[in-house]
DNA sequence: TAAATATCTGCCAGAATTTGCAGCTTTTTA
DNA sequence: TAAAAAGCTGCAAATTCTGGCAGATATTTA
């Protein structure tokens, strides 16, 4: 085999997999490898890919994490545009935290009058932004990892709110286990949201369908809308549909 | 797996789910926790991510709060200096909100363990920032314009705090009329803080010194120490003093 | 065509990296 | 305050890397 032949091929793998192994290429085409280390130090010096201790890796894998961020973002941008238009004049909307609430938050329109609840200080500081929200705090100890209010106190006030709807932005959603969370102090706070609303809709985006966390905040029935980036006829979304969950 | 590919496997794990345990990563990847933790190590190093203890957290997630330039900050952070004086470890510590009460805030010292009880959301933030303090929000609606938890919910959690210490930035401060504010609900909060600590130190710019608003909070002598940017024993203190109130 | 030259490949020894483990310390939690 | 969980350090085994060397192969040149 010829060494363009063989870095033709490495670079066919390394597209294909996204990652190779020095080892599995030395085995598969029946060279040392040396020769394959050679051949990526080649490959990688003409840009071609990204070499690193053990094998290589494909360029566009590296730009995928970095961009991931950005690119959710625009994701949770979406999300929170069909979110906002659930929200009417007059409602009593109670919110969790988390990134895409905090997008939500930020595209609310300028002459929405509405009282959100929340015990995020994020999301209140959004809130307390908007020039015609009436905000109430939902307070108590306050979870240093997602700055939000956790504890008997915020549950009982929870309790005590009939709210129109409920957003919750969520960790992991599944067909058998229902919405996961985890942390468990917040999955209190966030059965407690869901119970004292009449409508609950879940915000997640699509990465995140069918994975799980350890601790369950509630179970598909109890959600009246499911929230996410993709258009409503995705083929991912079908189990949702098929379980009876009205997607958005 | 590779490792560059196991540390980008983390890295969009924790923009996914904003947190991380260990122990979970280490399960689903199939390595030792051992290499789990010098991923998040070299990760966290890198700025990628913030480590804590038992996994790791989303770095973007925190910074919302965009710092904004406060009038007259030095004597401010003067002032701040000599409230952090005060507070000792362990303590339990009430304070309310404004630029003076922020600065301090940031100037507590990372080793402080203490629980603080605020109802103001840029507080509460900054205080959320700090590795080893206990925050507890006190919830309600939140006034726009100052960003505070005012009304009957919020004053009724303060009566029932006992507090050690009592922060307050207040607006005026005279001989005659004691503390005075131009907002009275957020006055009611002031007061309730005040009746619920053992000691009360109000912050005050010189300039606010011998000036009146329209709603009265407390007296002089329900004031245990005042604090300004100034020496103490400055002029335009004596009067202060010589009213029985401590200055510092 | 034969010799000279350049390139490629495999092998090797020592260096470097990675990883899991054991023992010990620190932090967290009940 | 003590037990449990997580973290850290150093060590050892396994793997990978590096640079040099030698033989094989291909290319060029006399």
């Amino acid at each position: 085999m010829l060494k363009k032949e063989r870095q033709a091929y490495i670079l066919h793998q390394v597209s294909l997999h996204n990652s190779v192994l020095s080892a599995d290429l030395s085995h598969a085409i029946n060279v040392s490898e040396d020769t394959i280390r050679r051949d990526l130090n080649e490959l990688a010096d003409d840009g071609k890919l990204i070499k690193v201790h053990g094998g290589a890796l494909s360029k566009s894998f590296n730009s995928f994490y970095l961009r991931s961020d950005v690119y959710n973002v625009d994701n949770k941008k979406r999300i929170a545009e069909k979110a906002v238009s659930m929200i009417k004049d007059g409602m009593f909307v109670i919110t969790g935290g988390g990134t895409t609430i905090i997008e939500m938050a930020r595209l609310l329109p300028e002459d929405l009058k509405a009282t959100f609840f929340t015990g995020s200080i994020p999301a209140a500081y959004e809130y307390s932004q908007h020039p015609n929200i009436e905000l109430i705090f939902i307070g108590d100890k306050i979870a240093k990892k997602s700055q939000i209010a956790v504890g008997g106190e915020a549950i009982n006030r929870i309790r005590h709110i009939k709210a129109d709807l409920c957003f919750l932005g969520i960790n992991a959603i599944d067909i058998q286990h229902g919405v996961t969370d985890n942390d468990w102090d917040i999955v209190q706070v966030k059965k407690a949201m869901i119970e004292s609303a009449s409508q609950t809709a879940v915000m997640s985006i699509s990465e995140k369908l069918n994975t799980t966390q350890r601790v369950r905040v509630c179970g598909i029935s109890e959600i009246d809308v499911l929230i996410t980036e993709l258009e409503q006829d995705a083929p991912q979304l079908h189990p949702f549909r098929e379980a009876g969950l009205p997607i958005l």
